[in-house]
DNA sequence: TCTGCAAAAAGTGTATACAGTTTTTAGCTT
DNA sequence: AAGCTAAAAACTGTATACACTTTTTGCAGA
C-alpha cells in the first residue's frame, strides 16, 4: 500500500468518526492508540493528523498532542457565512446556466433526501444534505469547487453538532426543495436566498 | 522548536518558492535534499510534503516522489471560477455593509499597490495584488475567509506563471482601484463585476 | 483528609534504520 | 554505436529508537 493510500485512509477514517460525532470536540488522539487502533506505526498516524490540522478539525498543541477541534461561536459564524457566499453564488450560476438534465439530475437528488429522511437514516441523511450543494458544483463542471464545499461541509459538521440541535435536518430537505422549484422557475434572487 | 512551528516553517517556505517560482512545476523534491537544506531530517520534511499535496501545490507518486504541481488547463479554469465567485459574493456583502473606516484602508491597500508597481518592486507586488482581497475580508471581520482565499491565491499563483504572463498585474491594480470606486458609489453590480 | 512533591509512567518530537522500489550506471552483445 | 541487461546507487515508505516533556501515581507531612 502505497503512504498515499495508507494515511489517507487514517485520515478519512477520522474526519469521519468526528463529523459524524463519534469522536466528541475536544476529546484526546492519543497517537499510539490511534496507531495499535489503525495497526500501523505513529508516524502515519502523525501524518495523518498534521491532515487533519489543516483541514481544521483538529487542533494541536507542542508536547501535549491532539485534540478533536472546538470552534469558537465566532469561528462558527464565519465559517457558515462563507459557505453560505460559496453556495449562494454558486446558485446564481447555476440558475443562470443550469439545463433540463442538470436541473433533473438535481431532483433526483432531493427525492434521495426525502426519503432518507423519512425513512430516518440519520447517518445517510447528513451525507445526502451535505452532498446536494456538492452535487449541484459537479454538475456545473467544477469538482474542484465540490471539493472545496466539501471541506467547509466536513467544517460546518463539526460546528453544527456544538452548537446546534439536529432537529433543522428536515429544514433543510425543504429547502433544497424550495431551492430547486426557485431554478425551474429562473427566479434567481429567490434561489439564492 | 515544536513540530507545528517547525514542519510549518518548511511548508512556508516552499510555498514561497512555489509561488515565486523559484521551483518550477514539475521538478522534483527530493526528500533527502531538501532535508540537508533545511537542516532536519526526513520525517519534518515528509509531513511538510503531505501538507503542500493538501494545499494542491505539490502532488505525490508512489515510490517516485514529490514534484511541484501542475494544474491542467481544466483545473486552472475550476480553480479561478471558484476564487471569483468568492471574490464577487464577497464583495457584494462588503459595499452593502462597509464603514468609511474600512473604505478608506482599501484605499490606502491600494495605494500601496501603486506604489510597489511604480517602483518596479515585483515580490512586493505580488503580495499585495493577492492580499488586496484578503485584506477585504479581514476588514469584513472575517478571516476565515481570509484564510480560504489566501489558499485559493497561493494556487492561483502556481497556475497564473504556468499559463500567463505577468504583465497581467498592472491591469490588476487598475481593477482594484476601479472596485473601490464603484463601492464608494455604493454601484454593487459595477463592483462585483 | 487534603496538600505538596518526587518518582514513575505515558506521551510527544525528531532522528535513524531498514526493507522494498525506482533510477542510474556499467558492461556486454549485436 | 545503439540497445539490452544486470549490478549499484539513490530514493521512498514504514517502523523503531531515543531524548525530552507532560501527566499520573504514590507517599510523606500537616
Amino acid at each position: 500500500m502505497d503512504t498515499t493510500t495508507a494515511t489517507r485512509s487514517i485520515v478519512d477514517a477520522l474526519t469521519k468518526a468526528i463529523v459524524e460525532h463519534r469522536l466528541h470536540p475536544g476529546s484526546k488522539l492519543a497517537e499510539q492508540k490511534l496507531a495499535d487502533h489503525f495497526g500501523v506505526s505513529r508516524t502515519l498516524v502523525r501524518q495523518a493528523l498534521f491532515q487533519l490540522v489543516q483541514k481544521r478539525l483538529i487542533r494541536m498543541e507542542p508536547a501535549r498532542g491532539a485534540f478533536v477541534a472546538t470552534p469558537s461561536g465566532e469561528e462558527a459564524r464565519q465559517v457558515f457565512a462563507v459557505r453560505r457566499m460559496l453556495e449562494a453564488e454558486m446558485t446564481r450560476n447555476f440558475v443562470r446556466n443550469a439545463t433540463k438534465t442538470q436541473i433533473q439530475a438535481l431532483q433526483e437528488h432531493v427525492a434521495q433526501e426525502k426519503a432518507a429522511v423519512q425513512r430516518g437514516d440519520v447517518a445517510g441523511r447528513t451525507d445526502l444534505l451535505g452532498d446536494f450543494h456538492v452535487r449541484m458544483a459537479e454538475l456545473m463542471g467544477n469538482p474542484v469547487l465540490g471539493q472545496i464545499l466539501g471541506e467547509l461541509i466536513s467544517r460546518c459538521s463539526l460546528i453544527t453538532l456544538m452548537y446546534q440541535s439536529d432537529n433543522a435536518a428536515e429544514h433543510s430537505a425543504e429547502d433544497h426543495a424550495a431551492i430547486l422549484k426557485a431554478i425551474v422557475a429562473k427566479d434567481e434572487t429567490l434561489a439564492v436566498q
